[in-house]
DNA sequence: AACTCGGGGCA
DNA sequence: TGCCCAGAGTT
């Protein structure tokens, strides 16, 4: 990257975000943090709305870890096909539960560090219960994030945990989640990966990405 | 840093 | 068919 990018204003393109989608919103429905939790380790590679359809039933039969943890993995592998990686969620997600109820009583911790130590949770996942279930301020990076981001020059790194602390020094802290959730939209509906429709792309004259793809 | 897990949705 | 999906753990 030699030259550096012109950055636009954070304050401008969060405005426009703002604009293209008012009511984006977290489409996963949980009710409480341990099925906030459990959703978003189901959530790795995998759509939301698969993850919705799923969880929809999963919680209804098994809304506690004392219910999850009565379950082989087969069994709860079984509950939670449609998902991607079922095995090594099921996997992760019983041995979870254990240690919820040996060493958090059944809840789920508010620490980061406790939080990172369960199987299956990782920065993202931590990231995403801190800031939705006890308004703790953490952005959640994920691979939308992390790629929209970056195009739009809102950050400037090959590292997620780097795009993390650059993203939360430039928006303030009241439009993290607002923020999150529409730059995943923005990601799956515009800015793909492989293809990125920058020719439709209402974010385009603020992007250096787009503009030095023309 | 690279590799693996992985079935389903969609073009 | 091929590509992609709200990543994490291991080597």
């Amino acid at each position: 990257m030699k030259n550096k990018p012109k950055r636009v204003p954070t304050k401008k393109i969060l405005n426009t975000l703002a604009e293209l989608y008012p009511d984006a919103h977290c489409e996963l429905n949980y009710r409480n943090p341990f099925e906030l939790l459990i959703a978003t380790i189901l959530s790795a590679q995998s759509t939301d709305r698969q993850v919705n359809i799923v969880t929809k039933e999963l919680f209804q039969k098994f809304p506690t870890p004392e219910d999850f943890v009565q379950l082989t993995e087969d069994e709860l592998a079984a509950e939670i096909r449609g998902l991607g990686l079922y095995r090594n969620k099921s996997r992760n997600i019983l041995a979870t539960c254990k240690i919820l109820l040996e060493q958090y009583g059944g809840k789920v911790p508010s620490q980061r560090k406790d939080l990172e130590k369960l199987p299956g949770v990782g920065r993202k996942t931590a990231n995403v219960v801190l800031s939705n279930a006890f308004d703790v301020p953490a952005l959640a990076v994920d691979t939308h994030v992390h790629r929209v981001a970056n195009r739009l020059a809102l950050a400037d790194s090959d590292q997620p945990l780097e795009t993390e602390k650059q993203l939360t020094k430039r928006i303030p802290k009241k439009d993290w989640t607002l923020t999150h959730h529409r730059l995943i939209w923005h990601g799956r509906r515009v800015c793909s990966a492989r293809n990125p429709k920058c020719h439709h792309c209402d974010l385009l004259a603020m992007c250096w990405y787009g503009k030095n793809q023309a």
